[in-house]
DNA sequence: ACCGAGGTACGAAATTTTTCGTACCTCAGT
DNA sequence: ACTGAGGTACGAAAAATTTCGTACCTCGGT
């Protein structure tokens, strides 16, 4: 049974404003450190984060990252996966990525 | 008569989150992105942005740059210098400039 | 058919950020 | 010494963002 993938932005519409936004915040920029620095890029589920913050926020702050285009939320009914936009960031901007896996991942401390 | 040279953060400190956060804000992207689109790196008065924001805002925003430890503002007591930290910013952060440079600088609208 | 885990919708509170008004400072030029 | 341009400090309004409570939906398992 496959999942509905929930519609972001074109790989040539993504807007930096919206990467930098998105990016601006804690939380998320947890979750993209956490995704750079896997490699292997398989879906996740949503709750391998561990975010110190309610469902409701999560659900925002995937909202949020799926709108700037940096994830793929792949909608399962009662669950959800999460899936990072590799080749997509990596081709509208090249080193985006790098710099976030420069960062030790799980690391970053809520503001 | 030199100036003053407003404290910023060392190369070593400089915090992803904080440079995301400075480069969320429309006008400031804009500010780096024409420092970035301008290779020669030379001082500039900060009246050469032309921010469509009034001269409070504005104190405030390279505020925000200098703390993030993109610029260096160098105080002259009655009108003040801007220079990007180039260097600075391509050793910590990598690619970085070159995401804002490949935008089109001086181009960004207010939101 | 029910339950529970995972998730969303909506709305509101709390917090942060952006913006500017008023007042004041600094220096260059007259 | 005065003036004007450029800039800052402080405080408050306005706007945006983050957070969560309540209520509801979906699916898998019993």
């Amino acid at each position: 049974m496959a999942g509905k993938n929930l519609v972001g932005p074109e790989t040539d519409a993504l807007d930096l404003g919206a990467v930098f936004r998105a990016l601006a915040d804690e939380h998320r920029r947890s979750v993209m450190t956490q995704l750079a620095a896997d490699h292997s890029d398989n879906e996740r589920g949503c709750n391998s984060f561990d975010l110190p913050i309610s469902k409701q926020t999560q659900t925002h702050h995937f909202r949020v990252l799926r709108e700037a285009g940096l994830i793929d939320e792949i909608d399962y009914g009662n669950r959800k996966g999460i899936r990072l936009r590799r080749a997509d960031i990596e081709k509208r901007f090249p080193g985006l990525l790098a710099l976030l896996g420069a960062e030790p991942a799980g690391d970053t401390a809520p503001r």
